[in-house]
DNA sequence: TTTTGAGTTGTTCGA
DNA sequence: GTCGAACAACTCAAA
């Protein structure tokens, strides 16, 4: 007699290191693989534009995964409270088992499932499959969550046995077709996840490969020709530094289990030196000190975790809104910052580095509401991820847990200077500028007369002058945090 | 309970 | 050009 298991992909679109799949199949029973897209429970937090982009080929990738090892995926729409108790009757299922999500909304939504199918007397089985702890496996040595990354990531290297990677799937013992009764599939295309009318997705094809092959690719790329200059190098937007897995670990098509395992093996094989794997790894506990607090503090996402920036005088968006569409354009005047937020629109993704200095402009030069930022990247990114980019918006305005200092602001010029010395990166996304001499490149506004000519900028006509005066928006900036004193 | 040391990523100014 | 101090206090984590 079997009883079929029903699994749930969700935010762990992949088969190896995949701990709940891994029990879904130790049962032995015969396996339903389903995704349900659920727009409806997630509301503001579901998928952007730019994520669905990534999902729909993350699940194309998937299904072909799936029927290699001999089973199939099937793809439903709607409410998951409702259409997963419906299948699970159907197909006369008595366990569900998935991958754990951390934001408030889902954690919401997967009690109220877990509830209604417990009711049923449906066995649900929930694994970590998404982080290297839970979010409440390390408190300090008084009890609470930490507030602070370097006692954390302390703690993590000295107390944290970082578990192996769950063995790979090579067979999935699916359901039988006939044995799924009504429960029809829909197609990917029925979905609807691709954009059109326009289609501005054009610029992901050739800088991504969705998909657990695709992370796997990435991954190699960047331990074989970035990992050992990480240090210094992450910091270059001109140069490919950064590891670029960001969307493939937030679509859970690579666990950071798995990171953390093939970093450690090539700092074994003296391939990589300690201090640079160090540096990487502790990015990756970032993203899990942004779980601690999220989980901690789930409010965190719309509202300051320092009490006191509740009071900030932040810009009157009847007025700001045209502040708002430059910065999202790309059309501020200050190179860096431009060419920061074209990449993010023509690609999908920004460089850590010029996402902070893109953020400090926002919030700092322009006094716009971290609110609005958070809201543009969670469309606009491929690697949208609730709890980083939360914590880190909060990080750069100040008001996050061990922020940056108020009196820290970015300055557009030096920054770019100093990390596109060359100006390769502002002149491949700002191409208007692209003929100006490098000494210009960050201040073309500094440029005489016939050094703009000869590199056919007209400013205020073929680019924009700075939306606003450095100095002037750095002291308002400082002014206007004393409020929150 | 109190104390102590420390806290991702910066900028500006003046010597 | 280079260097160190100031920028503000405050909260956190551990002893």
């Amino acid at each position: 007699m079997t009883s079929p298991v029903l699994f749930l992909f969700r935010e762990d679109l992949r088969l190896k290191d995949n701990p709940a799949l891994r029990a879904a199949i130790e049962t032995a029973q015969p396996i339903m693989c389903l995704f349900v897209l659920d727009e409806e429970t997630e509301g503001a937090w579901s998928a952007g534009g730019a994520r669905k982009w990534w999902l729909h080929h993350s699940l194309k990738s998937l299904m072909a995964d799936i029927e290699e090892v001999g089973a199939s995926l099937t793809l439903k729409r709607g409410k998951a409270e409702d259409v997963v108790p419906k299948i699970v009757q159907e197909i006369g299922a008595k366990q569900v088992f998935w991958t754990r999500r951390y934001g408030p909304s889902q954690i919401e939504a997967d009690k109220t499932l877990k509830e209604i199918l417990k009711s049923r007397d449906i066995e649900v089985k929930s694994f970590n499959g998404r982080l290297l702890f839970e979010p409440w496996q390390f408190t300090t040595k008084t009890g609470g969550y930490y507030k602070v990354f370097t006692p954390f990531w302390k703690n993590l290297k000295a107390n944290g046995d970082i578990r192996a990677a769950v063995a790979g799937i090579r067979k999935i013992n699916g359901l039988p077709k006939e044995s799924q009764h009504s429960v029809a599939s829909l197609a990917l295309e029925e979905l609807d996840l691709r954009p059109s009318n326009p289609d501005w997705s054009k610029g992901f094809d050739p800088e991504w490969s969705p998909g657990e092959a695709g992370a796997k690719d990435r991954l190699k790329r960047f331990l074989d020709e970035a990992a050992e200059a990480y240090k210094d190098d992450r910091n270059r937007p001109d140069k490919p530094g950064t590891s670029g897995l960001s969307p493939h670990l937030h679509h859970g098509e690579i666990s950071p289990i798995q990171i953390w395992h093939a970093v450690k093996e090539r700092v074994a094989a003296n391939e990589i030196p300690d201090d640079q794997a160090d540096v990487f790894l502790s990015e990756i506990a970032w993203r899990e000190f942004s779980y601690v607090l999220l989980y901690n503090k789930p409010d965190m996402i719309d509202e300051e975790i320092n009490p006191k920036f509740k009071a900030f005088p932040w810009a009157d968006m009847r007025s700001a809104k045209p502040d708002l569409t430059a910065w999202q354009k790309g059309q501020t005047g200050y190179p860096i910052v431009d060419a920061g937020m074209r990449q993010l629109w023509q690609t999908g993704w920004m460089h850590n580095r010029v996402r902070m200095i893109v953020g400090s402009f926002l919030v700092k030069h322009l006094l716009i509401d971290w609110r609005y930022g958070m809201e543009w990247f969670w469309d606009t990114l491929l690697d949208a991820d609730i709890a980083s980019n939360t914590a880190s918006w909060q990080w750069i305005a100040g008001c996050g847990a061990d922020a940056a200092p108020y009196f820290r602001i970015f300055n557009p010029m030096t920054q770019g200077e100093k990390f596109d010395p060359n100006g390769d990166y502002v002149r491949n996304y700002v191409t208007e500028l692209a003929n100006l001499p490098t000494k210009y490149l960050h201040t073309p506004w500094e440029a005489p007369k016939d050094v703009l000519k000869a590199g056919g900028v007209k400013l205020g006509v073929t680019y924009p002058n700075p939306i606003v005066d450095h100095k002037t928006a750095r002291l308002r900036a400082l002014d206007a945090y004393q409020e929150t004193k």
